[in-house]
RNA sequence: GGGGGUGUAGCUCAGUCGGUUAGAGCGCUGGCCUGUCACGCCAGAGGCCGCGGGUUCGAGUCCCGUCACUCCCGCCA
């Protein structure tokens, strides 16, 4: 008989009976009748009810065991009589009647309750994430990204992609985030960065002929958290495509999307293709380049009802600017003045001067606004939104490209207290026809608006002839429920318009020879048209698992202030290590007492543990 | 760097208008219990009310500061 096991906690049936079986697991509950006791024991397969009779000599340590002890327990597999039957557990028709109780390992009284479905603060479920796994809703989420994880490999591998491996210590590069970065000992003053994204190496294999490549890439960006951005690193499935059009790109990613969320979840899923939607046609009529068009809200500019008309504060912004616009969202069934009057106490609470509203009712509009434009114009307003009694419309004025976000939220607020955003559905969409340059506020210049690498759309015409501004990219984004999962794009392959493109926004070639060198030098000796995308893992994850928040998929993530509280990371090093890096650390009196004040473990002993390893 | 929320028993939380000895559930300790499965019953221990200062006869409660966590803004080609 095996030391520890010869079935898993969650196997035995009624087929099992009388026979003798050997189980090792946690104490998940007891239940102690004095002359009787029952042990639930679980592994990571289920439950089995353990029974402890007082003629064993094991009978009293059993009695004592802390929750979430580790034992094991030899016994006979018993049916259980009709009325002791537990129709709620798999292994509810048996019990194991204990012969025999090996105690592997006690616990202490516990920090956080595995056995209960609550929540805990998150500062808790970190300290003791090795408790937090052992819950049933982390077990299955972990489990689900393993099995993501593995049906996405096997998917690209059908594809015939090829997965390789790029380096984790590489170089920094000049445009993106802040990178986290490494110093070299061997070279003094150097500094090794962590990847953003494998992209240049990606690219780098398209040159190297490996025609498909892809790769579950860890990135990281030392970005401050959100929920649903993991501070410092996460992980893509980063792939690329050897002379590919956009087209291309959309074909083979597509499906692996589609079948990847039609496999892990019974929520209706976008039929292909995934409808394309201009970027610029996408802040229009959602206000956001990432819209969850679950919510059916579409915005429209609706300035000429405004043009000229009584209300002066609208017309006055419209004559001051021909870019100046007005936009309507319209709030079908949020036709009540309650309604339009929270939603205009939002916006001042959003730092708004207020928004402006029309509601419809007994066949006319309603409002101070309406009053001042009249009826004429606000009859217009309604035809061209589609309006009818009993909903109401907000407006929006002033330049687009500054008021667009607040308009996409109070989008996003409208369809949400509504509730007219569609459930238990995946509502993907492509945007497409992001602009190449954008207009750097901060350094009075253009600059790269997302990838460098990309493709001008027109190629070096485009960039020879066009308003920078004015330049499109094959540059995509994939879009779900309003969740950023990707984006990509087909690259520049030809140095003589990459020159170009990075003249533009303000790097000479001397730059694009010493940051990109690598790279450059390739582009020199046939480099194939290629284009590739990176959807991110954790997000697919955590939309497929049905939670708000990346720490939810992600075994062993940071808190929000990039601390790891089980390692204790970012740690203090000694003087001896920083001497062998070159370094010396310049820290203000007030960042010395936070250097040394070392980050909360769970154990204090680690902490000390950790001293002495690194003393 | 900025804004919001939270901080009370090991854990989750309640705590009224500032007023006597700060409560509940789970967990923990002791006792009882032979069919429970969130077992039940009885008893008990456990509190720097995040920390520092202030107002007050009196502060968990009000004010100022500070720290921690969290959500958001900035940031994220």
């Amino acid at each position: 008989m095996h030391r520890y096991r010869t079935h898993r906690c969650g196997e035995l049936t009624k087929s099992h009976v009388a026979s003798t079986a050997r189980l090792s697991g946690w104490v998940h509950r007891k239940r102690d009748h004095g002359q009787l006791l029952f042990i639930d024991l679980r592994d990571h397969t289920g439950l089995t009810q353990i029974v402890l009779q007082p003629e064993q000599p094991f009978f009293a340590e059993a009695e004592a065991l802390k929750l979430e002890s580790v034992v094991t327990v030899t016994g006979k597999v018993v049916a259980r009589t009709a009325e002791t039957i537990n129709p709620d557990l798999p292994t509810g028709e048996i019990e194991l009647v204990a012969g025999a109780l090996e105690i592997d390992s006690v616990a202490d009284t516990l920090p956080l309750q595995v056995n209960a479905e609550r929540d805990y603060p998150e500062e808790t479920r970190l300290t003791y994430r090795f408790l937090d796994l052992r819950r049933e809703k982390m077990q299955r989420q972990i489990r689900l990204r393993s099995a993501i994880t593995s049906s996405i490999r096997r998917r690209m591998t059908d594809l015939g992609f090829t997965e390789i491996q790029t380096p984790i210590l590489t170089a920094s590069s000049p445009e993106g985030a802040r990178d986290f970065l490494v110093p070299s000992r061997l070279h003094p003053g150097r500094f090794y960065a962590l990847p953003q994204a494998p992209q240049q190496y990606k690219q780098l294999l398209m040159m190297s002929g490996f025609d498909r490549y892809f790769q579950i890439a860890p990135c990281f960006r030392d970005e401050d958290a959100r929920a649903d951005r993991s501070p410092g690193e996460f992980y893509q499935l980063d792939l690329e495509m050897a002379f590919a059009t956009q087209e291309d790109v959309f074909a083979a990613v597509e499906p692996v999307m589609h079948g990847i969320f039609e496999e892990f979840s019974d929520w209706a899923v976008t039929p292909m293709p995934f409808p394309h939607i201009a970027y610029k046609d996408a802040i229009r009529r959602f206000g956001t380049d990432k819209p969850d068009l679950r919510n059916p809200i579409e915005m429209q500019d609706v300035s000429e009802a405004f043009r000229d008309s009584g209300f002066k504060i609208f017309a006055g912004i419209l004559a001051k600017n021909p870019k100046h616009a007005v936009w309507a969202i319209p709030a079908p069934k949020g036709g009540s003045r309650a309604f339009c009057d929270r939603m205009n106490a939002w916006a001042q609470g959003e730092g708004q001067p207020g928004l402006g509203y029309i509601f419809f009712k007994d066949g006319e509009g309603s409002g101070p606004l309406a009053k001042n434009i009249g009826p004429e114009r606000t009859a217009m307003i309604r035809e061209q939104l589609g309006l009818e009694d009993g909903d109401a419309v907000f407006f929006v004025a002033g330049d687009p490209a500054s008021f667009y976000k607040f308009a996409g939220s109070a989008r996003d607020k409208v369809g949400h207290d509504l509730d007219l955003v569609e459930k238990d559905v995946y509502r993907f969409c492509w945007i497409v026809d992001f602009p190449m340059f954008e207009w750097d506020e901060e350094a009075k210049a253009v600059g790269f608006s997302h990838n460098p690498f990309s493709m001008p759309q027109g190629g070096m015409e485009a960039l020879e002839t066009k308003d920078p501004l004015e330049i499109l990219a094959y540059q995509y984004d994939i879009v779900c429920n309003g969740v950023e999962l990707s984006s990509g794009a087909i690259r520049n392959h030809r140095p003589d318009i990459m020159e170009k493109a990075f003249a533009i926004a303000g790097y000479d070639k001397q730059i694009l020879e010493e940051r990109f060198g690598g790279m450059w030098r390739a582009l020199h000796y046939g480099a194939p048209p290629h284009g590739g995308i990176a959807p991110g893992l954790d997000r697919i994850v955590m939309l497929l698992a049905k939670t708000e928040n990346l720490r939810e998929v992600i075994a062993f993530p940071m808190n929000q202030q990039a601390q790891e509280l089980l390692l204790g990371a970012p740690a203090p090093v000694t003087e001896k290590q920083l001497n062998e890096l070159h370094l010396q650390l310049s820290l203000t009196a007030r960042e010395k007492l936070k250097a040394e004040a070392a980050p909360r473990t769970a154990e204090p002993a680690a902490d000390e543990l950790r001293a002495n390893l690194l003393s």
